[in-house]
DNA sequence: CGGTTACCCTGGATGC
DNA sequence: TGCATCCAGGGTAACC
């Protein structure tokens, strides 16, 4: 579920909860989810670390632990998220940070288990494992560098939006957004888009996922909530997702729902009128 | 290298 | 009502 807004939003409300404090104990409930570290070294190790900081790195969650404790790393994927306050445990916990003085439990719930725990022992090797998977930022990235990474492939345009490596945190919901807000078509070949387009692209990333942050992210069914346990706005003020049938916000005429290649199996969302596949002038029409 | 597909999981919605 | 099928915000590995 999870995109940039949505992984920004857990953020925010974990920053208040464990910043600064001292975990008394970790606990894993699902081993299967952690990777790379000893589930032994992993937990014990944690054990007493004091939460330096709470970031977010592309839809990634980043826990840096004071003293050489190292950071840990929660890919939440599809279902994960977070709780702080519930009346009960709540349901699918797979990871419990337990504080203590006053005794808290911050909770990582994911009902799918998609979800992916990390951990590293310093910044470098962090880092590394970062450069390894994303491409800079999505809030961050600037029209040239933008630019730069279409004209390297000639993949369509939704699929390079939605590849981590070129830029980090647009995930299916945002791209439809991004791609309707700059009128481009999902299939428009990456490497064939005009200075003009890659700067409509470029122009409308950041004011999208802004957008979103203020809205606290995209809720559907029993899918994301907020770290308090709401619901994020978003989908009652966004242009396409889930709107399929229903009135383009721009020319009013039906937004469609489709399958393109290059996804598995993911929805798309556009509007055929005011994302035409073939550029207006082109003559490579068929 | 670039691109496609299967697969990892489960719960909720939909269809018969 | 009960059961089968489909669907979902992500990411990786294997394959052509």
């Amino acid at each position: 579920m999870p995109e940039l807004p949505e992984v920004e939003t857990m953020v925010r409300g974990l920053r208040p909860a464990l910043e600064g404090r001292r975990i008394a104990a970790l606990e894993l409930h699902d081993p299967t989810m952690l990777q790379g570290v000893a589930l032994d070294e992993f937990v014990t190790g944690r054990a007493g670390a004091v939460v330096a900081r709470v970031g977010r790195r592309g839809k990634w969650v980043v826990v840096e632990l004071a003293a050489d404790a190292g950071i840990i790393v929660i890919q939440p994927r599809m279902t994960g998220g977070f709780r702080l306050v519930e009346p009960d445990r709540p349901e699918h916990v797979r990871l419990t940070f337990r504080l203590a003085n006053p005794d808290a439990s911050v909770w990582y719930c994911d009902a799918r288990r998609l979800g992916r725990f990390l951990w590293f022992p310093g910044p470098e090797q962090a880092e590394a494992a970062f450069a390894r998977a994303q491409g800079p930022d999505a809030l961050e990235i600037g029209r040239d560098d933008l630019a730069a990474r279409l004209a390297r492939t000639r993949r369509a345009v939704k699929p390079t939006l939605l590849d981590q490596k070129v830029l980090a945190g647009i995930g299916n919901i945002y791209a439809d957004e991004i791609l309707f807000e700059s009128r481009l078509h999902p299939l428009r070949i990456s490497a064939e888009l005009t200075p003009a387009e890659v700067g409509r692209l470029h122009a409308a990333i950041r004011p999208v996922l802004r957008r979103a942050i203020e809205a606290e992210g995209a809720s559907f069914d029993a899918g994301y909530r907020t770290v308090l346990g709401l619901e994020g706005g978003f989908l009652a003020v966004n242009a396409m997702y889930g709107r399929a049938g229903l009135p383009c916000k721009n020319c009013g005429g039906p937004i469609v729902k489709t399958k393109i290649a290059g996804l598995i199996g993911r929805p798309t969302y556009l509007c055929p009128k005011c994302q035409p596949e073939n550029r207006a002038r082109g003559r490579d029409r068929r």
